[in-house]
DNA sequence: CCGCAAACTGGAAGCGCTTCCAGGAGAGGC
DNA sequence: GCCTCTCCTGGAAGCGCTTCCAGTTTGCGG
């Protein structure tokens, strides 16, 4: 190991080279109140000239704080974890926390090891706050957050409980635009790839489409539960075609199953979108890079990690922001 | 904000509960020696009624560490997190850290505040160790570090120095293996897309193609350098074609490039792999999404992030690991 | 039954910082 | 010139845990 770097100056060698007290010291760091000028130039000389930092978990102990919060990712899954989606979603929460004191604890929690490590550290107060995504059914963690008097934020409602605070995208709203678009195209006879149903997103997104056929005067034509995936997408779509030959339009619940159906639609020989009209949603690259390109509903998932670390900053000072959810829109390209 | 949750017991309340001294209660906490079993029972049963969980950040300061590891990720460009790669690192690294008792910081250090804030926790002694990853040609992070007296360990090696302590792929061996399998195709006028050659990893797969094609007595057969992205690999096609028609493979030092390259080549009406072979390099899902899919060389980035986590907790625990260089492989598909 | 080593115990001193509080100094008003 | 009010200041008490050390107990051989 290198030598030992010359150890870091304490606050109290800092104090005494100002020649004030530590306390005197501790106030011109922190820009507390009542210091003299005098005192204030001393103590920052001294800090300037020896280099000093205060340590942050000293720091940390005195104040009860820990400037980091967590950012937890349960999954049973390792690969899941590949999905852009949480990429997008970390740079979000990444570049809004840059602009705080905060650092970012990622938790990626698969096993039961990693789940009881998180529980611990949850209730150790290792973090100042938690922001919460891709929660399962069932998941035991909002319980625990809730005991811990953690502050939380989630990303997308859970299944069985509206918290305290979270961030959404409109997948209600994004989902009707989607039908909504088949229906402009004079398509009737539009069938639906949902998520899984056991998620609040696939069962939204369904909603939405329902919503709107229901609006539109029009009877669903057509329902199958894919998982997100596009082998799932794929799957479904022939299942759809099974039972309902005549189908003209497919909302998929999301891109990979959007791109699964394409697929499974190209190897039935049916046109996209000539013969059937296809709607996706996530517009997460993979829409781009299907043929034909997918037309798909947008949403910002940087947006949505930013605005979730922001309001972890504001729970954390105090404040009580209100939830968000943020718009989604209809990205044109060729498959609708 | 929840009602106060029941302040954490501390462990003087547990000492005084199991009629022992805070020090007895320590020493059983921490598995010491020199506790009698009826010690050792008393306590643990107040612990076990009282709930009690020691203070992170209490035994943070009395010990100098922290629980806590960073993985540093600088860039320049957010977009350019979105690479899988860096999931498949991520993964990899909490993967291995779930077998500890460490947590995983991650730093995506881009604006200047991002890296100064880095920096700052490096010095204020925030973290055990660091991991550090896709490094530039002089960035300042390794002096830092260096300075700090931190242990760390690099992912892939940076350009002007060799790091104590790395995990690298094999990406000499792997550039080799792609060049050996289209000359024992019997392509004699083989072309190569290099990455930035300001990098390790693109110089260095450079160097393997280059040896590949001299032991085989062949010459060169037209370089371009690309930038690992897809458009920069369609651009350096183009190039390429312009410049040698008659090529009939290419080698490309990452599997973006690659795809941009099927991508000119279907564009210019050469079709893969009849006329022109093509292998790329990484294997990381975009090689099977073109078409046809990428013959390419397979670096097991999970493993890298793994092994990389495995280095730094045996160099945090004072023992000298020895640096790791992983195997690549090809994997054969359509194009080559 | 004694003496000594080994095993255990609790007191106390940290780790480095924040913050409360009582007291001191300076300024301003009469 | 004295008194009060304001602004500063440093001492001291934490934050909750680890660890050194000196002292006490226990156990065993002689």
């Amino acid at each position: 190991m290198a030598a030992n770097p010359r150890r870091q100056p304490t606050l109290d060698e800092v104090a005494e080279r100002a020649g004030v007290s530590r306390s005197a010291a501790s106030r011109v760091i922190n820009n507390a109140p009542h210091v003299s000028r005098a005192t204030r130039d001393a103590v920052e000389k001294a800090i300037r000239e020896m280099g000093y930092l205060p340590n942050r978990t000293a720091r940390a102990l005195a104040t009860q704080q820990t400037g980091i919060v967590a950012l937890a990712i349960p999954h049973d899954d390792p690969e899941l974890f590949a999905d852009p989606f949480f990429a997008q979603v970390i740079v979000g929460v990444s570049t809004a926390l840059e602009e705080t004191d905060l650092h970012l604890l990622l938790c990626l929690a698969s096993s039961g090891r990693g789940r009881s490590r998180l529980t611990n550290l949850l209730r150790t107060r290792g973090v100042d706050g938690i922001m919460l995504i891709a929660l399962r059914e069932n998941d035991p963690l909002p319980d625990i957050v809730e005991q811990a008097g953690l502050p939380a934020v989630y990303g997308g409602r859970p299944v069985h409980f509206e918290p305290r605070w979270y961030v959404d995208s409109d997948n209600l709203g994004g989902a009707r635009l989607a039908t909504d678009h088949l229906i402009g195209l004079g398509r009737r006879r539009i069938a639906s790839i949902t998520g899984q149903l056991s998620t609040e997103v696939g069962r939204v997104r369904y909603r939405g489409y329902q919503e709107a056929m229901i609006i539109a005067g029009l009877a669903p034509h057509g329902t199958a539960e894919g998982d997100f995936t596009e082998a799932g997408g794929a799957a479904a779509m022939r299942a759809l075609l099974e039972a309902h030959p005549d189908l003209d339009a497919v909302f998929a619940a999301s891109d990979n199953m959007a791109a699964g159906a394409v697929r499974a639609l190209a190897e039935a020989g049916r046109s996209v979108p000539d013969e059937v009209a296809v709607v996706g949603f996530d517009d997460l690259g993979i829409a781009e890079r299907t043929d034909p390109a997918l037309t798909t509903v947008h949403q910002s998932i940087q947006s949505l990690g930013q605005e979730m670390a922001r309001m972890l900053v504001a729970v954390i000072a105090g404040q009580e922001p209100a939830s968000l959810i943020l718009p989604t829109r209809l990205v044109q390209r060729g498959s609708a």
